[in-house]
DNA sequence: CGTTTTTTGTACTACCCATTATGAAAATCG
DNA sequence: CGATTTTCATAATGGGTAGTACAAAAAACG
């Protein structure tokens, strides 16, 4: 899961699997199926474990602009949290050059948004397709700016600021 | 170029280079030198012609903020504007897999930035950091959602939503 | 028209990739 | 202890990559 997170799908041969776990390349095959298998597996573990805890920071008793600055200020950190696998290893590997792996990752990012666009329309419903699309997108954009060496000042400043485009957009 | 817009430098491969120009791969590499040769001439064009015009949208006569939402406006169009390649090739570039690649779009990349935080530092100098990184960040994740499927419309109610942001935070 | 130079096509090299076939070692079981 | 099964290491397979060697054709030149 390291090795994915801190350099991708593509960048990771399973040579490189197989010599970080000490087994040889049939050992592997019998565990995991594939590299993809494997993958799979990966992005389950980091989805459950790693990710972000968007039902415990959506909160249908917080004012919902509230939350999703809070959300975007936890992506920050989370991104910036270890500078060798820096970003959000489900929103990279949405761009990634295999279509199954790419297609795997997106299933994760959809369902994500998804939550994101059912909390807001829960209490301001004709804004919830615009703020979840500004709040993906500005996750997209941490992410990939922490994998292009934001530190978490940086991050932060940037998810503050977008924050407070979703509160005037938000009038409680 | 085309090519390299729409997939990328990685799933581009030098044979796809001398199928659509119908030469062979000696008359290529005498032509370029290399993939990487004909790399940096694509982005070289690309920034020259197809990229956002920077200096005419930045203007020194009109409000900061104004200039910056336009300029996020802009890039919402100009990454929307062809579907086959969607988002900004230098930005995507940042993030292949080759090094030389990525370091030369990054130089462009830096660039472009320089010029947006020189722009805001004229007038507004101690917010020239936080606004650049915004907006670069925005960009960032303009292009990938350009890249993941959304149209001018999503990206442009995006594009405004992070203006709004810009203008509350340079108060003229 | 003949020679020389330039262009171009075929075929190849060397390498890296994911994946697997084969045979040896090790462990389990009777 | 011997037979069977499971585990594992080496080495190979097939396919893709960037980049080249070499020879044939075409063009330029005298």
């Amino acid at each position: 899961m390291d090795l994915f997170h801190a350099r991708g799908y593509d960048a990771v041969s399973v040579t490189d699997v197989t010599e970080a776990l000490g087994i040889n390349p049939p050992s592997f095959y019998a565990a995991f199926g594939s590299k993809l298998g494997l993958y799979a597996r990966v992005l389950k573990r980091y989805a459950d474990a790693g990710a972000i805890p968007f039902a415990d920071i959506l909160r249908p008793n917080r004012p919902v602009a509230e939350c999703l600055a809070t959300l975007l200020e936890e992506a920050a950190r989370r991104y910036a949290a270890d500078p060798a696998a820096a970003g959000c290893m489900v929103v990279e590997s949405t761009r990634c050059g295999d279509a199954d792996a790419r297609g795997a990752a997106r299933a994760y990012n959809l369902a994500a948004e998804a939550a994101i666009r059912d909390y807001v329309a829960a209490r301001h419903p004709d804004e919830a397709e615009r703020l979840t699309d500004f709040v993906a997108t500005t996750m997209f954009g941490l992410s990939a700016k922490a994998r292009g060496g934001h530190g978490l000042d940086k991050l932060l400043a940037t998810a503050r600021l977008a924050g407070s485009a979703i509160a005037s957009a938000l009038p409680e």
